[in-house]
DNA sequence: GTAAACGGAATGAATATTCATTCCTATCTT
DNA sequence: AAGATAGGAATGAATATTCATTCCGTTTAC
């Protein structure tokens, strides 16, 4: 048998605390859940934290390579804007937990320093296309970190509804919500 | 001194869920901030789960409370529209933490049938307005748990990035927020 | 003076972490 | 080739810590 043990704690650290939250999820649940002995978590991580840590790192990393991968840049702003949505939804789907994950855990009393930049690292691109677009007169003039609040609180907040099944996800109830996301922050 | 210990508790709690979360956030944390006793916090609340669950209810009456009263029944759409994003900041402004602490504790593993229930109520008056508006052909067709999470989940975004002290809160950021909020779910 | 309210140390249950032991697997020996 | 051996991986019971809750002596209100 070649199981990766990393892997399995990880995976199920990530579907622990995205339903119950990092504190209110207990070290031997991730251990049964993972199918591993308690003291195994410890042969992979320092402690509790560490894990958090890195299951962020590797899930941030993970969706800002899914956006910034063949983005556009030579495309109009709304190419732009289809690209960076279609291809969070791609993300969402492959990886059910990772972006509530993200949202619900980008906290700096959980989160070192290390994964709260990469988080901004990530933000950055998304603020340097709605600047350029802005630039261009296409986009709103609000604050940009404004304008995140908006599509990307929308999304999480869809993404939220979907995983509680009181909604259905469906190609054109996703096409419909980026209809929505362009109209809220585009000039009209 | 008449000071209300009860009020206290409540408003101690309240910071403390808001910025730490329910299972972080433990019940002596609660009585420090609240300078009381943490044998006193049990004159008033069973429990700390009795405890949550008082505070939510009297959060989200206020909140709804805010957003029902004056509502223009017999106005416009966007009239209407206007009334429920004012007074959601209204309520925002004048409770800081509560708007914040509502989203982020709405969780069936936290809260009792009856907290669940006192949201969902709550909820359903919003869904009747969008209803209302998608009849007229104002609003866009798409599913009512989906236009909430957009503009609703773009709302607890924003007030969560203003308390990060990210983005200043000034009434034009305020007032283009609703415009694109309103852009988002009506029919173009 | 007395009854209720209060505070905070004490308690016991739950939890993160450690560690002595077992289990595998690959390498070595004959 | 078969058995012996070493070394790393895994385990889960034991330990140390944290936390919700209780209890009781003290203070306050009337």
């Amino acid at each position: 048998m070649t199981t990766n043990k990393r892997e399995d704690i990880l995976l199920a650290a990530l579907n622990l605390f995205t339903e119950r939250g990092f504190d209110a999820t207990t070290v031997p649940m991730i251990a049964d859940t993972a199918k591993v002995g308690a003291g195994t978590i410890y042969r992979y991580f320092d402690n509790k934290e560490v894990l958090l840590n890195s299951l962020f790192q590797e899930c941030v990393v993970q969706f800002f390579q899914t956006i910034t991968q063949g983005f556009p840049e030579s495309g109009t702003v709304r190419q732009q804007f289809h690209h960076i949505f279609f291809q969070t939804i791609h993300f969402a789907k492959g990886n059910r937990e990772a972006f509530s994950f993200i949202d619900s855990h980008l906290n700096p009393r959980l989160l070192d320093d290390r994964s709260l930049k990469s988080f901004e690292v990530g933000m950055d691109f998304i603020r340097h296309f709605l600047v350029q677009g802005q630039q261009q007169g296409i986009i709103s003039s609000l604050p940009p970190n404004a304008l995140i609040s908006i599509f990307y609180g929308a999304l999480v907040k869809l993404f939220e509804t979907i995983r509680a099944e009181v909604l259905e996800e469906t190609d054109e109830l996703l096409a419909g919500v980026e209809e929505c996301c362009w109209n809220a922050i585009r000039v009209h």
